[in-house]
DNA sequence: TGACCATATAAGTATATACTGATATGTTTA
DNA sequence: TAAACATATCAGTATATACTTATATGGTCA
């Protein structure tokens, strides 16, 4: 699978679109180093549940996540095929990690059932 | 001057969104190679002149564009001292060149007065 | 100065967006 | 099967966004 060097200006700018709210950034650089069930995103933000469900299909409509159901839970991941994954990268690696914010849930004892 | 290696989330975040409308992205990604004049935009896109300066306003307002008055035309460029700039250039580097259109309205003798 | 450019701003509008609460769907487990 | 949980969808709302037309501002040049 070549990475691909040049992209769509149309399809980037649906791209840089999706990515240019703050919380569907942060759920993207967080999928950068893992996957992550809805209830932690849930527990992570403090929108409702529809809210974060709302954003994790629009992240899905354009194929830049794939949702893989275990059970109960249903994980999201980043999809490394997708035509834009490396942009997406690229430009994910420009911002910090966050995970520390989900690791400050895990200590509070708030990483909720999943796992 | 030092290239930053990353950014603020928030400020990501701005910067995307305002990269995520096609008509801004098409400009940032003219300026990488040239500086050009409103009235330039105004020939370029199917919008009027009104909304041409609405866009340029909001790319001047997070300062990625400085702008440059000369006569009674005002050329706007890239800010190369901006903060998010090497953030910005990496991603206009995915997106195929636009100057295109610009040959495309000189040849159609339509470059306008400017110059 | 006044007419004529280039550009900006104001005011209004239609559509998109992000959210909420309520409810539906699907899975697990007693 | 029923209760409990995880997630999605529906319907409604408030705000943001991109646009338009009309008008203002500021520069140029006869």
């Amino acid at each position: 699978m070549l990475a691909k060097t040049t992209l769509d200006l149309d399809q980037a700018s649906i791209i840089l679109k999706l990515m240019g709210d703050k919380t569907r950034l942060t759920m993207l650089k967080l999928l950068q180093k893992s996957q992550y069930c809805v209830c932690e995103f849930v527990a992570l933000f403090n929108i409702s549940q529809s809210a974060i469900s709302q954003h994790l299909r629009k992240l899905k409509d354009v194929g830049l996540v794939n949702e893989n159901r275990q059970g109960q839970w249903i994980f999201y991941s980043l999809n490394t095929n997708h035509d834009s994954y490396e942009f997406v990268v690229r430009l994910l690696d420009f911002i910090p990690d966050q995970d520390y914010r989900m690791k400050e849930l895990e200590q509070q004892g708030l990483r909720i059932t999943c796992e």
